[in-house]
DNA sequence: CTGAAAGCGCTTACAG
DNA sequence: CTGAAAGCGCTTACAG
């Protein structure tokens, strides 16, 4: 029983019914433009009656708008762009916008095809999270276009864009110093640290200050934040305890969490410096019957809540938060606001329940 | 450095450049109709050096399509919705589709709010997780107006739609199969199953058949399956064991299961049996200090994959597949595909990994 | 405040 | 195979 295409009610059987032109029926409906009382009342009937829905693509081919936001997420299984996601589908809702969720699974190339796609379904604006943060010519396009752009996690380098990030060296930086408070002295990062894009990790560590790094990858800040801390404890830090897994893969995370467990002089701690990797750490240390926190503290950025329910202290990002925050900004824009390209920072939370136990066979004051 | 509206390249200064009128032009860039392939080959020269980009709500005005498909999930920050939308998304890119998400939080009202507004925007179809199973006059609308719906996790009664379900009831029975051939008898099981929409529990329970499992929420199934592997095997359920959370909380799903936990007469085994339910039920047992599946053999329903290498046994929905039917299904009814509604149901799998122990003091030919 | 006309950027019959 | 004209469903100046 579809319906025709003859049959779809139109403006223009509504303009009919209640007597009226087109163009006042659209100023009724569209809500914009002056119309009387009566005209108005008329108007409303006849849609009512004719149970009128208005077509937004006509809409928007006219003023240029479509109330939609594009979203390119990394990959929106993920939990991170999951909960973000949620938050700006929740402001988009808010404000009759639509959202639509592409993938890039970081590659720069599908990320390019998901903006042209979106630039053809001529959203309104853009939430990226840019998967090269060494310049990224098709934003800087979009931009040029005058469609806004708000990056999410990440800074790409010379992109005139808003961001919301949060203070990934900082919370770092704080685990790391209740795990040192404790009295651990050999504690393991496990992270990320692509290195295609992260270039040479020992160049890294060995940097005193790096100067860049607002355009590095979230996990190399949470790196820097854990070099910070054995800095500032005058702690020095054992190469082989900074473990890279090269790809936001739980998988991966397990073998390298494995590998440094078993190996000789193993560390009292582990810091599992993003999401996904926390996932791969917790089966490692489960598949070695290993407890936590009696055997081994844990610390791990981000992610599931119940997780410190079982000892393991969390560092919880505000994801749904950057979410809002970015497509606040983008709604921001979209309606006119033309200042500088903000950005904003949020700050991670240690999660209150989580428990750091001194290393094995050492008491020291802790906490 | 905003383009001006008049800078937009459109398929008019394409077809100008060309030297031929914009029906041509159309035939070319759009890839219908004919053309000569002296004159495809000059327009697609002009649009190269102009930087054509078609813009994609004009020609959805005219054909009626948008390649666009909408979506309304329960939740899409809960990793179920978050692999159904991963599976859906992946689907549309191959075919030049984008997806709309939304969110209802099970919510007819929102339900019914994001319908709406997905068919302002002219989606071509929907994959919907209805919020009501006992018929859905709004669904039933876009239907009649042609647009095709698939229906993802669940059934609502009356619906000439497609649908994706997952087997939940067998899955569940071959969960509890394993308990009892394990030596358990006493199994709690933790679950969802919301009042407003499940009805009596007692009664339920105490009925040999229940002809409309089929429009039951995916809990209630689940429950069927725990009642089933009972029945199969002879014995009988102490009604205490069975648990209502009432809301897809892990808050929740928690403190009835430290309840059931403390209360006397514990029971040796726990099938928790939702995703979201089996996060709380595994705080619960973090929070009491008990050993899985030393002090007690768990089996989840759905989700996090790294369960497994805890000792937890898992059935794992596949969820990505849904989302991939449910797009798949929905592209081929947006194509024309008339037949009458399909109703493809998955089989859910137990993971390999997890163990199940035999009850504390018992020993049973375990499994 | 209201209406007749033009137009958004494309595609679709219809002649040729 | 190609072009002139009409039109998708709205909104936007422009008169009145």
């Amino acid at each position: 029983m579809a319906t025709k295409r003859s049959d779809r009610i139109t403006i223009i059987q509504v303009a009919e019914r209640a007597g009226v032109s087109t163009a006042t029926a659209g100023r009724v409906l569209g809500g914009y433009g002056y119309s009387s009382d009566e005209l108005r009342a008329r108007v409303r009937k006849a849609a009512d009656e004719l149970d009128y829905r208005p077509n937004r693509l006509a809409r928007g081919l006219i003023t240029g708008k479509t109330q939609t936001i594009g979203v390119v997420a990394a990959d929106i299984e993920n939990s991170f762009y999951a909960r973000a996601v949620r938050g700006i589908a929740d402001v988009a809702r808010g404000s009759g916008f639509g959202a639509i969720i592409t993938n890039s699974d970081e590659s720069v190339e599908r990320e390019r095809e998901a903006v042209q796609l979106l630039m053809e379904k001529q959203v309104d604006g853009f939430i990226v999270s840019p998967a090269a943060l060494d310049g990224s010519p098709h934003l800087a396009d979009v931009i040029a276009s005058g469609r806004p752009v708000v990056q999410i996690d990440r800074l790409t380098r010379g992109l005139a864009a808003d961001s919301v990030t949060v203070d990934n060296r900082a919370a770092a930086r704080e685990c790391v110093v209740r795990l040192l408070a404790a009295g651990h002295r050999r504690i393991a990062i496990i992270a990320e640290l692509e290195s295609a894009v992260g270039g040479d990790l020992a160049t890294f560590v060995g940097s005193a200050e790096e100067p860049d790094v607002a355009f590095r990858h979230p996990s190399w800040q949470r790196l820097l934040g854990y070099l910070d801390a054995h800095r500032a404890a005058g702690v020095s830090v054992d190469p082989a305890l900074i473990r890279r897994v090269g790809e936001y893969s739980a998988a991966a995370a397990r073998e390298v969490s494995l590998d440094v467990l078993q190996g000789k002089n193993r560390p009292t701690a582990l810091f599992a410096g993003d999401g996904t990797m926390s996932t791969g750490t917790m089966q490692a240390i489960a598949a070695m019957g290993l407890r936590v926190p009696d055997d081994l503290s844990l610390v791990c950025f981000d992610d599931l809540d119940w997780m410190s329910w079982s000892g393991i202290t969390t560092v919880v990002q505000p994801v749904h938060d950057m979410g809002v925050a970015a497509a606040e900004l983008v709604l921001a824009r979209v309606g006119g606001d033309d200042s500088p390209p903000q950005h904003v920072v949020l700050q991670a939370q240690l999660a209150e329940r989580g428990s750091i136990a001194a290393p094995r066979g050492i008491d020291t004051d802790s906490r």
